[in-house]
DNA sequence: ACCTGAACACCGTTCAAGT
DNA sequence: ACCTGAACACCGTTCAAGT
């Protein structure tokens, strides 16, 4: 009786998780093209070709090449907020969990470049004229729940005194002062523009030092001099980066 | 005799001036089409249709669509140039100079935010992918230039002791912070990510308050603390768009 | 109900023919 | 020496036919 039910219900929703592991598998060749050839080369042909299935069954999965991509990036960033859940459960003041939220964001795309290349592709007009207002607010959703989630430590900090409560009616422009230093020098390091060859120093370094900066400008306690910066960054980082670590530890110990 | 030799300079030249002319017009056409009907719209016989010359001319011009994109946005960076030469020049302290880089910056994007889309455009892959290693080489030679103007004033900030000498390291990570926060916040603002509506100020606004905490984190001197920043805002932004706000007077008053 | 792939549309690029 | 546009290649998208 047990195992005949189970088997009814499986068979019943087998197609179903067909349905959804064949998504997955489109999303994850397609993820591979890119990254492994470019943008240029992937297509739909490759990637029928690629799951053995026709141009025909990626359609009844995704409406557009466009949708595709844009799928690739909504995963990446569903992501990147669970590295953002991890840093806002950090156990510290306001100001290390916000300063978290900069590390896992700058790391995160450290340690899976190809997403925080799938995340740029979307913001192309190219692509973008093209996604549906469904897709588009999709996406939208995902970076909502981003900003939310950085925009209550913000708030914390002011009503536990860490952030003067004159700072109140800036929370918002304190949100988009970390948002837009990481997301643009997230930018400016995946483009091709030979940082270090001009004299800059590793991009990950830099931010930290110029979110430290921007924080003790907002006089964020307790303030970068009062204890030492890198120690602090390793600490986070390796608070939340914990299960990556382990991996890479499991890795070099098997080998 | 003299005029012989007119029409004979004028004649041997008159050729390069055509193509030389023919040349903006291929730009100025790509980018009205770009900017009214969206990147999808611009193609190479639309540009053909609209100047009356058939493609194959176009590629006489430019080796490819993106090719011609690229230098699209080479002369979109070359007009930010001249603004960044205008604040260089800014008669003030050098946080007042540096200040007037970011506010250059995010007047020159909002005053001419299809310049701003034209430059965005080749950060994209698809593009980026497409380009020769020459016409990458002449777009990064401009950005240099960029890095070259904003340096010189944080040296010469540290030079008369505005800045402290021990940031003389983070030089580098000074320019970065600046350029990554106004870079990352100019594509937010283009990207279609509703930030009024999610309770965000204007975008100018929350850069100049970050900018200035972020200095401020630097101590750089004088802090924004000893004075209004609000008309420091108004004086710098007319002093560098002056020629700017003469044609909308002259507009206003000829109407 | 789902899958297939031939056929179509569109657009970037080339190059033989024309002036 | 320069310009033209037919022809080709490539790829996204559709849909009638098949299972």
């Amino acid at each position: 009786m047990s195992i005949a039910k189970d088997v009814l219900t499986t068979t019943l929703s087998r197609k179903q998780r067909e349905i959804r592991e064949r998504e997955q598998l489109i999303l994850d060749t397609a993820q591979a093209l890119l990254h492994q050839h470019g943008y240029n080369y992937l297509t739909m042909e490759r990637v029928a070709e690629t799951i053995e299935y026709s141009k025909g069954t990626i359609y009844n999965h995704f409406t557009s090449k466009e949708d595709l991509i844009c799928s690739l990036c909504c995963r990446c960033i569903s992501n990147l907020i669970e590295i953002f859940e991890r840093a806002c459960k950090y156990s510290g003041s306001t100001r290390e969990r916000y300063s978290a939220i900069g590390i896992g964001y700058s790391l995160y795309h450290q340690l899976h470049p190809m997403d925080s290349q799938n995340i740029q592709t979307v913001k192309n007009n190219a692509v973008r004229e093209k996604l549906s207002v469904e897709k588009l607010a999709e996406m939208e959703a995902l970076e909502f729940e981003i900003i939310q989630l950085t925009q209550s430590i913000v708030q914390q900090a002011i009503e536990c005194g860490d952030l003067e409560k004159k700072y109140e009616k800036d929370i918002s422009t304190i949100v988009f002062g970390l948002w837009s230093m990481h997301y643009g020098a997230l930018l400016l390091n995946q483009s091709d523009i030979p940082l270090n060859e001009l004299g800059f120093n590793p991009v990950v370094t830099m931010l930290w030092k110029n979110t430290n900066c921007f924080l003790d400008g907002y006089q964020w306690q307790p303030l970068s001099t009062v204890s030492d910066p890198n120690k602090l960054f390793d600490k986070i980082s390796s608070a939340l980066f914990q299960d990556e670590l382990k991996k890479l530890k499991k890795c070099t110990n098997n080998t």
